[in-house]
DNA sequence: AAGTGGACCTGCTAGC
DNA sequence: TGCTAGCAGGTCCACT
């Protein structure tokens, strides 16, 4: 599910409230993609610093050490007063004085793993090889003309690969390519600079508005509040197959790469 | 070495 | 109405 929007969206939701808050207790429930890494009272009794951001990870700093927590395909953590005893898919809880940080998760595809530090193993290990974050300065059409160059998939594949730009999952890859009138198809090393520049552009600036529109909710998203996003409403291919292009009318293609469903307008985008 | 496909796990929905 | 196949926002790993 969650996609850069998706993550950050949920840690504006609840990293000012959980800052400075006394970790109490630690559950876990069923086990997720890796094991916590640590014993809960290594955890307790610490206080919650800045919550971060990452590609699609948050790091959870604690006065020493920290939680790296990834979202899976259909994660989502909510901060509040804990109401009644966890559910099904509730697979994590860090209780705090000010509340309990509880990640659910059906798929259990998400993470919560103790790390002495985020540079430090195991955090840096799994962050290593991630991209520029896609507001960082030095991602521009530059960088994203020559590192598609290197490869020789298709540019929706590189997209979404995040070893050159992190933060475009399935949803934002296909409508960030729309946007920028490029065929999700097209060999990476075969786009020039300009069209890179747009497609830098668009990356940009489809992550940007998902995360004012508080992102998207397919099923079940929601942020640490509990709000459901509305990107989805916004989308102009995604999930679109069969229906009019906004743009030109033409019927929007589904295509799969990867083993992932791609959506796009065969008319508005070109090889 | 880069590219591709399978694996992980559960729930929902479209279609018969 | 009920069952089932197919599909889902991510990423790691093994294999070619």
């Amino acid at each position: 599910m969650p996609e850069l929007p998706e993550v950050e969206v949920t840690r504006l939701s609840f990293a000012d409230r959980i800052r400075g808050a006394r970790v109490t207790a630690v559950r876990v429930g069923k086990p997720l993609r890796w094991p916590l890494g640590v014993s809960h009272e290594t955890i307790v009794g610490r206080r919650v610093g800045e919550v971060s951001r990452r590609g699609k990870y948050l790091w959870v700093a604690l006065d020493r050490g920290g939680l790296l927590m990834h979202l899976g395909m259909s994660g989502s953590l909510s901060f509040g007063a804990t109401t009644g005893a966890p559910g099904p898919h509730d697979h994590f809880d860090l209780v705090t004085a000010r509340g309990t940080l509880r990640l659910t998760d059906p798929r259990r595809f998400g993470a919560v793993v103790w790390s002495p530090a985020p540079d430090a193993a195991p955090a840096a290990t799994l962050l290593a090889g991630l991209g520029l974050e896609p507001f960082d300065d030095r991602f521009d059409g530059a960088h994203l003309h020559a590192a598609l160059r290197r490869r020789r998939v298709a540019v929706k594949t590189a997209l979404l690969g995040g070893e050159i730009v992190v933060g475009a999952g399935n949803i934002y890859a296909c409508e960030a390519l729309f946007e920028a009138g490029i065929d999700p198809r097209l060999r990476s090393d075969r786009i020039s600079r300009a069209r890179a520049a747009r497609l830098a552009d668009a990356v940009r600036s489809t992550l940007a508005r998902a995360v004012e529109l508080g992102g998207s909710t397919l099923r079940n998203f929601r942020d640490a509040h509990g709000a459901a996003g509305e990107f989805q409403l916004d989308a102009k291919v995604y999930g679109r197959a069969g229906k009019p292009c906004v743009r030109c009318g033409t019927p929007i293609r589904r295509v799969v790469q990867g083993a992932r469903a791609t959506f796009f307008c065969p008319v508005c985008q070109r090889r």
